[in-house]
DNA sequence: CGCGGGATTGAGCCGAATCAATGCAGGTGG
DNA sequence: CCACCTGCATTGATTCGGCTCAATCCCGCG
């Protein structure tokens, strides 16, 4: 199989030569989940280690008293898996249909150690995705309901173009396939199902934006989008 | 100058022989900040990297209208700064008087690539910071404002004993001294300082906690702060 | 002693949560 | 093919936690 397209060239592994990409593929395997199951539960000592190939996979934290957070979506390329601990500290689980390719853990750690270009490519990634929690953050600490569904309607239509074919109308930025649901969306915005739904109508109602179906967005103007949302 | 000592045992140079020290030494030198400057201002080139040597840095973002946001706080023996970025992303401040011990980027970030174990280290640091950022997440997403309050003091009281003998009572962990304003703690927990304000002193009829003076905190049972906190 | 900045307390209001009902589409079985 | 069910989304009515505005307090300091 062509290793490099599996993987895809923004993923940690887009830049490695044969070798590498040869003895990750030794070590590989695909996996399948049906949205809404869970891919690995919280405390897990969590064997696996991958990549999202399609679909969206949500991390989640939840209180002892059942209030949940998303505290983060990863999208096709990203990398899934929490190198050098032992307790995963948060749940995965499938927020649409999701394929992953997935390692053995103790198998890719090893990798991890013998190849230093890997870890490099790696902890670029974690610092992008600590940039992106950390905008969340903002996100959750400051921003009204309005600017939180807006906000998340611009990160999901930069990210829409990874989701590949069946989702999302490739390079055109302003209109894509939104497949979580509501319910998702409001865990991931710290609010609730009925706001966000208000805040999408409001939006409507202001021609910001249109929906040809429940999952499907049109924006016209992003500029403006981007005004509801704050800018950031 | 004992490097070892200088960087604390716990920061990402404390597992290092004396051949890396000295290379990190050579470019090191000290600066100090009076509390309430900015070490580093947001889209800032950031031509240096560091440690905390003495003192609490915030990490802050601000929305275009002005409303703020505190994304991390460093504590003695973290590290401060974004390696292969050109644009750091948000502004440290000194939330108390800071010493800091820093490097040349350039530099830096030479020696990271020549050495692996350097940049292991840092990986470790930043999933570490990571998953701060998650917790923070589900804190800010979920958790009511005496919730927030209350996870708070827990979080400092856990890392309270690396202030240094001047803040923070060496051992005791239910007695420490928090020496940030309640206004930090607000842009910190996604509240108003007035809220804070009315929390603490909840939890001070509650008996949960007592306070000497306005930053001297005393837990007498921190299973009651844990509870009070939504545990999680 | 009076000044000033941070912290506390109070009164009222507003945004978003909650509770509850209705709408809507896809799937199933009669 | 249609009636029904089930899960998700939307809309409405009401409540409430926390924000806003404003006054007062406290303590260190000149």
């Amino acid at each position: 199989m062509d290793t490099r397209r599996l993987f895809g060239r923004r993923s940690i592994f887009g830049s490695f030569g044969p070798e590498t990409l040869c003895a990750l593929e030794r070590i590989a395997s695909i996996r399948e989940y049906p949205a809404g199951s869970t891919i690995i539960p919280a405390g897990d000592p969590a064997g696996i280690v991958g990549t999202v190939l399609s679909g969206i996979v949500k991390l989640t934290k939840i209180l002892p008293d059942g209030r949940m957070q998303v505290v983060g979506l990863l999208f096709p390329s990203d990398f899934i898996g929490r190198a050098f601990s032992e307790a995963w500290p948060f749940s995965a689980d499938a927020a649409t249909d999701v394929r992953l390719c997935t390692f053995d853990r103790a198998e890719f750690d090893k990798l991890l150690m013998a190849t230093p270009e890997l870890e490099h490519q790696l902890l670029v990634a974690t610092l992008d995705e600590l940039d992106a929690a950390r905008d969340w953050m903002l996100l959750l600490g400051c921003k009204t309901a309005e600017e939180k569904v807006a906000s998340f309607l611009m990160f999901v239509s930069k990210r829409g173009d990874q989701l590949g074919s069946a989702h999302g109308v490739p390079g055109e930025f302003g209109e894509f396939e939104l497949p979580i649901s509501r319910s998702d969306m409001a865990a991931y915005l710290g609010t609730t199902v009925e706001t966000v739904s208000r805040q999408i109508t409001r939006l409507k109602t202001k021609n910001i934006i249109r929906l040809t179906n429940t999952h499907h967005f049109v924006v016209p103007d992003m500029d403006r989008l981007a005004a509801a949302a704050g800018i950031e």
